[in-house]
DNA sequence: CTGTCAGTTCATTAAAAATTGAACAGTCGA
DNA sequence: TCGACTGTTCAATTTTTAATGAACTGACAG
């Protein structure tokens, strides 16, 4: 009954999986992300653990930690499944919330730490004893304290607009 | 007179140096580009390629190949400089040109051929015997298709925001 | 208890990406 | 034409990142 063969897809799966595992990247994510995200989406039942080892052809561990990871991301849903002691998954597909995960996990924490370093940066300029550099530097940085609150103000609006 | 050590910069120019090498990451490039757009973001005077391959203390390849990408960008400007045989370069620092630049070399590209790729998609699903699994196969793909054309919502939209 | 199975962790290995540096091309003045 | 100098290219190398797989944890049925 069971099909041990690896990389067991139909060409539509197959194309699937290869537009996610292409399309993560550009988000900065290991391919395997996009194609466990990606044969989740195209699968109409829930898939545990194993199936995504033998059918992507990829390790245990690699599927642990992105399933993981899309779980941190709320991208995926734990649904029961035929076997009762398993986790099965399915693919949440509101776009809304793939963004928002993407943006709390991955964005915010990386603009509050740029946040802190130009407290940093500030902290600096304010030694500087040449008046005219002094000014240049402030100058700057003030640049990119605007940079930083557009950036503020950007996130929630595409939230909003992928809300519909 | 020259001054042929490296890393000579100055705290408060590490510190930027460092914020866009760290930066540029989110979006997936390389350290160097970041390591020399920082550094001419944070120099009052415009900078040739020699005076970045200098005081970032990377090599020569590097500099010319992140400053070829930040002139496809448009992040960066040529100037006249003290030496008329060296190009110099200053930043250009306004946001809405930065992300306008990254969205057309980095972003529109993956989308145009997912757009392609989601043609073969929809041939393929076409091809589908069995009415069930084509009725749910043609359902992702719409999905799909759904969020390539919110995207192409959202893009304009950032740069109108950023814009001011 | 004990054996089995689902799932996690993490040191090692493999793959991918960035960086280097040497060869090369183009320009200009003598 | 030559030599000196700026800048580019790209094969080789280094560095970084992702994937693997074996050891482990914990749950549960018998």
């Amino acid at each position: 009954m069971s099909d041990a063969k690896p990389n067991t897809l139909v060409e539509i799966e197959r194309q699937v999986v290869s537009l996610f595992a292409d399309g993560v990247r550009v988000a900065g994510l290991p391919r395997s992300v996009g194609e466990i995200y990606g044969l989740l989406f195209v699968s109409a039942e829930p898939l545990a653990m194993d199936d995504l080892v033998v059918r992507l052809n990829i390790s245990k561990g690699s599927v642990s930690q992105g399933l993981k990871f899309l779980r941190t991301l709320g991208a995926i849903k734990e649904v029961e499944g035929p076997d009762v002691r398993r986790t099965y998954y399915e693919a949440d597909i509101e776009l809304k919330k793939l963004v928002g995960g993407f943006i709390r996990e991955q964005m915010r924490p990386h603009m509050e730490s740029g946040k802190d370093r130009l407290k940093a940066l500030e902290a600096e300029v304010a030694k500087e004893e040449d008046g005219a550099k002094q000014a240049f530097y402030d100058e700057r940085v003030k640049k990119l304290e605007r940079w930083l609150k557009q950036a503020k103000l950007v996130l929630p609006l595409i939230q909003r607009v992928l809300g519909e």
